[in-house]
RNA sequence: GCGCCCAUAGCUCAGUGGAUAGAGCAGCAGUCUUCGGAACUGAAGGUCGGGGGUUCGAAUCCCUCUGGGCGCACCA
């Protein structure tokens, strides 16, 4: 805005050619010493205008009009114009973080704009495990910074409690149950696919004896299936809460075969001429001839997506030839249920091993004529967990897998959301977990913690002693506090282009660096020692309460605890 | 074979086309007997996987090769 107008300004001076404005970008420098902050726009003004950066620089920084808050503007060699905060105003917004307090730099960017992050989503087949948890820590911190950034954010988990799988779990249920009750029954080996080995079924099983006697002898999977899923969501509805996680909607398949929704979607699509129907062999796309023919042979007609029109490796096929609809149909009528919510954005956390289904759904929106643009997919890549040194192979259906809950229990929530947030999600994520358990300085969750604590510490302290902050002259302030206010003003920064990337990580790494910051001040800046005087006193006082207040907005920014003793 | 992701210090990873590529940990050398040390300081450590290209300027964008991960069902 500033630097906007200050072209504006010299071009109409005639000091500047006329041109197109282009994006301009104001960030901290790497280096301190080229001021708090700086831009490169004159550099890229070189070509459009056939002039030096250096003249361009030079006659924008002439035309700027320094607020209050900027103390200097200088150009520097390229081209760079750099800016200086105002001492004395950095100093004051102490008192404008502690005024602000839990919502400090909560932000308007976008306010009155509705966002819905669909995050976890896994079928209540068995407890959640630390592969699936990633994408929780992932989805939740990015419904948190969308808050923080302006929007209303809806959280949703989607869930399929028909299938197979629910199926093999009634079943599995069933086993134990009879086992529970003495009867003859044989218990599959553990290689069994369609047979789920978790203790967590002997427990319904026992539960289920003690509720309902042996009146279920008879019984199909059926109602096993019901019992064990209303068990299993309970199961991870707490697992989540012990994370800081909660969804708003739970939201079931089965109600949009319920409405109609999925069948409506199917007949707009074949109106739209996107249905064909055909046997694999007579696919258009990419088969080659006669591959499927031997494995279709005998089978009746499927109902196949044109997605090959939109773009998409191969025609996909919704109605199987027995007359159930695949997955996809389903999810795209849920995505076009979502679109018709009137959300502003549609954020969509899936792992890394669903990344060819995201696809067909967006083509099938597309095909529908509604904008995918609002809809964003971020695909979590894979955590491998490592244990001195070498990689603890997982499985859901066997029974061996470190759950979520096993990992929090031998960790704590708070450094299991911190090791599976601070990492980009496209990129991979080594899990350590002797790092995780390890309670000592290489794990970064106990360093950014213990900045809040000291924190808390000295206000303890300062109260013990009788000792107020009421009144503080803020102009006793020293440089290091500076560094560290100037440090703390990046967090605006970060929330919003965290929001608009949705790279939830960013929050994570600035957490540390802030820490990086705070912790030599603390040694430096006392507060409490007896040979301060008074007016100081009380400015650092004042100093740590607002760094308090940055760390406790942090945390909470991750979902983490904001303790006050360790 | 096709699609998505990754390759940056010994290890784990940041890096939104801009200034001398940064942290943490490990290792090395120190400080400190404290408003809770789970701390602080310093030095060292790099042809950003290879090769082309675009640009005033590339770790970042494009092409290509190599090496890994995950997918490529009429399963969900």
């Amino acid at each position: 805005m500033l630097i906007e107008k200050a072209i504006q300004a010299a071009q109409a001076a005639g000091d500047l050619p006329a041109f197109e404005m282009p994006t301009i970008e104001i960030r901290p420098p790497k280096q301190a010493a080229q001021g708090d902050y700086a831009c490169a726009v004159a550099m890229a003004l070189a070509k459009p205008t056939g002039k030096n950066p250096l003249d361009i620089a030079n006659a924008i920084a002439n035309h700027i009009q320094k607020p209050d808050f900027v103390s200097a503007v200088e150009v520097v060699k390229p081209g760079f114009i750099n800016f200086r905060l105002n001492e004395s105003w950095l100093q004051q917004q102490v008192e404008a973080i502690i005024t602000e307090g839990d919502r400090v730099f909560q932000l308007d960017t976008f306010k009155g704009k509705r966002a819905q992050v669909e995050f976890v989503s896994a079928n209540p087949t068995g407890p959640l495990h630390v592969g699936r948890s990633r994408g929780a820590m992932v989805g939740d911190t990015i419904a948190r910074i969308l808050e923080a950034a302006g929007y209303t954010v809806e959280r949703e988990y989607y869930f399929n409690n028909a299938g197979v799988q629910m199926t093999n779990l009634g079943n599995s249920l069933r086993i134990r149950y009879l086992e529970a009750l003495g009867l003859p029954v044989e218990v599959p080996a553990s290689d069994n696919t369609t047979f789920y080995q978790g203790e967590y079924l002997k427990d319904f099983a026992r539960d289920l004896v003690a509720e309902q006697g042996n009146s279920l002898v008879e019984a199909d999977w059926q109602p096993f299936k019901e019992y064990a899923e209303k068990r299993m969501f309970g199961i991870i509805k707490q697992t989540l809460a012990r994370v800081n996680v909660s969804h708003d909607v739970f939201f079931n398949e089965n109600s949009l075969y319920d409405d109609g929704s999925v069948t409506h979607t199917a007949e707009v699509l074949e109106k739209a001429g996107y249905i064909y129907r055909s046997a694999a062999s007579q696919n258009p796309g990419e088969n080659q001839p006669g591959e499927h023919d031997e494995e279709n042979a005998g089978k009746g007609v499927a109902t196949w997506f044109r997605s090959t029109a939109l773009g998409d490796a191969k025609d996909r096929v919704l109605i199987k030839s027995d007359g159930n609809p695949t997955y996809s149909l389903p999810d795209i009528a849920y995505h076009i249920n979502k679109l018709n919510r009137g959300f502003d954005l549609l954020v969509n956390i899936l792992g890394a091993d669903h990344n060819a289904q995201y696809k067909v759904v967006q083509y099938g929106v597309e095909a529908l004529g509604f904008d995918p643009s609002i809809i964003h997919v971020i695909i979590i890549q894979l955590v491998k967990m490592v244990r001195n040194g070498k990689e603890v192979k997982m499985s859901t259906r066997r029974g061996d897998y470190d759950t979520l809950d096993d990992l929090i229990d031998q960790t704590s929530a708070d450094v299991v959301r911190y090791m599976l947030l601070a990492r980009s999600p496209d990129s991979h994520l080594n899990f350590d977990l002797d790092l995780a358990v390890k309670q000592s300085n290489e794990n970064p969750v106990y360093y950014i913690h213990n900045a809040h604590v000291r924190c808390a510490g000295i206000a303890r302290e300062a109260a013990k002693q009788g000792i107020t902050d009421d009144g503080a002259d803020l102009g006793k302030l020293g440089a290091a506090e500076l560094r560290f206010l100037r440090k703390a003003l990046e967090l605006g920064d970060v929330i919003d282009s965290s929001a608009h990337e949705l790279a939830p990580h960013r929050i994570a790494f600035y957490a540390h660096e802030l820490a990086t910051v705070f912790h030599p001040i603390y040694d430096e800046v006392r507060a409490l020692q007896p040979d301060i005087d008074p007016a100081t006193q009380k400015a650092r006082l004042r100093f740590y309460r607002a760094a308090q207040v940055i760390f406790k907005r942090v945390l909470t920014l991750m979902g983490m605890s904001a303790p006050e003793r360790m």
